[in-house]
DNA sequence: CACACCAAGTAGACGCCGTTCACATCGGCC
DNA sequence: GGCCGATGTGAACGGCGTCTACTTGGTGTG
């Protein structure tokens, strides 16, 4: 239901009814429609990452690794993971529009948890890490240095998170696959020149 | 409703209940709740234009326009343009909520509109204007080279709102305001770098 | 073996929502 | 003076999320 309609089409009781079941059966496993969507919303990101994984092809086996290279491979590292990101946007937008939006409402009213053992849903997403990864081993084969690494990952996901809801909702909406093809490199291509 | 709640919040019951009026009136003005979203998005897009004009200090009376200094402006003022579009998402996370996303689902289900005098909603959005407008200054003033120029609109609007994003949403939800601001920064100076 | 127990599901209700339709009302214009 | 269009009303329909009391079927234990 999320792929097709996105968020908004996530009906506690169209998905019982699917499952061949009453409403309220639903509230044996999900707290609510907003913890089920929770759970959509975790199911959804490690799909996220295994694409972004096959995204980036495997190092190839040859050992010769000179610290150029390795720098080099790094940086087709991060390239990968943002071109994956985006490219995970433009393939699913609904599943997509979920992951990253889906849990809290835009009030703060996620305080005052109901039990002293209630898990936060702080734990960082997996996508997120694979950002993080790619930028450390930038920073250990020189490609960024130290103190550059700091932050970087907010500016990387900055620009990546934002070109995809240009593309998904924004002016670039009907834009052709070619253009759109074209801009994705020039963001990423760009948005890494720039924290370097 | 919109202010505090975000777009989910918008319930045309209510408004037509806070207007000392019965659910049908609302039927005589707009289409439908998306017709009154979209209305209440096109007042939010002129108060963001409006705080972003305030946030670039005006220019200075002085007229000594050496080249050097109007490059010196165009800069910024582009600066200006991305930390007012940041800010306006701090200080108004509903409203920013519903401006880039509130129309349309994410399916593709808007075209067929029922007359052929139907005015698409199309046009350019006026925050986006004013960036456009600060990326011409830039490249009439030599910041910018002419093929630099072309396509940076969406590399910073990119890297602008994806920040925002990460801020209301993301894992910079709940951080320190020092924090935050401090990486704003980094981001509009880091995606000016990289565009340029 | 019998029994208590508990997870899972059901039936039905409540209040909210968006939307529609037939009907009232009232002001301005020919 | 009478018409008409804009505006609002009242009631209804179906869908939604959520809650509560009640049934049921399997499982582990005395």
């Amino acid at each position: 239901m999320i792929r097709e309609g996105g968020t908004a089409a996530l009906s506690l009781r169209e998905a019982t009814r699917r499952a061949g079941v009453t409403p309220g059966a639903a509230y044996r496993h999900f707290r609510g429609r907003d913890d089920l969507l929770a759970a959509a919303s975790r199911a959804i990101q490690e799909q996220m990452t295994a694409r972004m994984r096959t995204a980036v092809p495997p190092r190839p086996a040859g050992e010769v690794s000179v610290a150029e290279d390795a720098a080099a491979r790094a940086l087709d590292r991060l390239r990968g993971v943002g071109l994956g990101y985006i490219g995970f946007a433009r393939a699913e937008p609904g599943w997509f529009e979920t992951v990253f939006f889906g849990a809290p409402g835009v009030g703060a009213e996620t305080g005052a948890g109901e039990g002293a053992g209630e898990e936060r849903d702080h734990e960082v997403a997996p996508p997120f890490l694979a950002l993080l990864a790619a930028l450390d081993e930038c920073r250990d084969t020189g490609v960024l240095t130290a103190e550059r690494r700091e932050g970087a990952e907010f500016v990387c996901w900055s620009a990546v998170h934002g070109f995809a809801e240009l593309v998904i909702h924004g002016p670039l909406r009907d834009a052709p696959a070619e253009v759109v093809d074209a801009l994705s490199v020039r963001v990423v291509d760009d948005i890494i020149a720039g924290v370097r």
